[in-house]
DNA sequence: ATTGGTGCAAAGGCTTTGCAGATCG
DNA sequence: CGATCTGCAAAGCCTTTGCACCAAT
């Protein structure tokens, strides 16, 4: 069960960077561009072992299409109800307090900070 | 366009406080023992239009089926990657200091702060 | 009497799975 | 060569939608 490199993979990792928090499909369709033949299944398959292997993060929003993030190191999320886009939140202070007692009986892994709204330009279109 | 009480829709409520953290199918299950004619359908609109409405919240974890949470007073929530159970942890004092500059542009209408990991008895579960 | 709600069945969106063939190491 | 990976098609899961009938106000 040695993990191979394929062309696909490496696409993929190269959409994630390239691509602002893009879906399955989003980095299907760049791919695409350049190699017509792979498949969204694969896209599919090799995001989910990427999650796994905490080598990205899958930020779920709504009922929509999962949205991959190739920054991992602790941040936060913003989602804009109108347009549907996602910023990276710095990390720089939120701090979850939690009650006494809880954080000793469960064993925390993640800890996902999401908030929604409406972005600037979102904000102005939404006044006209 | 009024609302109308139905029987339906108060023995959806009456689940929605019973049950922790159901889910729509499980709502289902629930009132199906008592007005077997009930549809699924019927559950998911109202549900829908509760949440539409701000009187009850959907937990939205993996890509899983919708919790549906009666408390939509502030708090955070705790998931178990092993048993699936949501616990809602007390607002006691999370607060995501979020940048400067940050809040000033977008208008943020909604604050979800998610933990997941493995609860009290998972844990033990997972060390034998 | 209105017109909103319900149940049923069918469709829809996103994701996963089974399988045969291609490919990396 | 052998095991993993790919592409295709089909299935799966959760949720929504269309439509005719029922029922609350």
């Amino acid at each position: 069960m040695t993990k191979r490199n394929t062309i696909q993979k490496s696409l993929i990792v190269e959409s994630l960077h390239k691509l602002d928090h893009p879906t399955a499909e989003e980095i299907w369709q760049d791919i695409s561009a350049k190699i017509p033949s792979i498949s969204l299944t694969t896209v599919y398959r090799n995001l989910k072992q990427m999650v796994e292997d905490n080598s990205i993060l899958a930020v779920t929003v709504d009922k929509g299409a999962i949205k991959y993030d190739s920054e991992i190191h602790p941040h936060a999320h913003f989602y804009c109800l109108s347009c549907g886009k996602i910023v990276d939140i710095p990390p720089s202070g939120f701090v979850p307090k939690i009650p006494e007692g809880f954080l000793e009986e469960v064993e925390i892994t993640k800890t996902e900070l999401l908030l929604s709204g409406y972005c600037a330009e979102c904000k102005i279109k939404e006044k006209n």
